[in-house]
DNA sequence: ACAAGTACTTACCCTAAAGTATGTATTATG
DNA sequence: CATAATACATACTTTAGGGTAAGTACTTGT
């Protein structure tokens, strides 16, 4: 992870929008290119951390498992590793996570309606 | 022979996303920094593009106008100038605007769930 | 001996998004 | 005549995010 610059302007305005905006609170947890995707495979169930990569083929390793610790860090997913050999990591949504899934229903069933027209008038 | 350079991965990676993923496609809308907040000032009624700029004092111009003329281009919000000096612009939402209020208010509901620790156990 | 599978890690590069600063047109008003 | 107000526009710089490529540790199978 690259190191962040506390005295720019734009981190200034990130804990601006933090305090004042929840939609920001949100898009800070959830605005990374490949979590919703993520997200998104994960609400089928527990997924291993090999299975997300071929869910997800063109993701790289780095920004899937960037992605995944720093849902790990906001406390949307839990990683559950077992000490053997090779490696059996599982990945799961925490109740946090769970609980974005009403929103990510609420983007997709906005996205349907534009792609049928509803929204042409 | 030179080598012809291809598209890159990023773009590829965004088209797969675009029609794999509904919820990439609605970040692509409201993805955008200071949307969501543009969005949310909107959504309690019309306003003039100087008050938009008194009610997020945050924000620089040029991102103000860049991010309405971008949503004004992806149809969610519309613009309409009388012709008088000094000039006077007023944006609304759209149909398709109004759409995503229940994504914002999904949002919403989640972060002060979040900020309420409703989901730590 | 060595390749294969799993779950990462790390160093470096490139681009798109965001920020800074300044300029534009028009007219009313002091 | 100069300033204020409004709604932008534009050249330039910075920053954060994402991508590439390569390496690590450990064990089982051939």
């Amino acid at each position: 992870m690259t190191a962040i610059k506390e005295s720019s302007t734009i981190q200034e305005n990130k804990q601006y929008a933090l305090e004042k905006c929840p939609v920001t609170f949100v898009m800070e947890k959830i605005g990374g290119y490949w979590k919703p995707i993520i997200l998104y495979h994960l609400s089928t169930g527990d997924k291993r951390y090999s299975e997300l990569k071929r869910a997800i083929p063109a993701v790289t390793e780095k920004m899937l498992i960037q992605h995944l610790k720093q849902l790990e860090a906001d406390g949307l997913v839990i990683r559950e590793a077992k000490p053997v050999v090779p490696p059996f990591v599982t990945y799961k949504l925490s109740s946090a996570g769970t609980g974005l899934l009403p929103v990510i229903d609420a983007m997709a069933s906005w996205a349907f309606k534009m792609k049928d027209g509803v929204y042409n008038m």
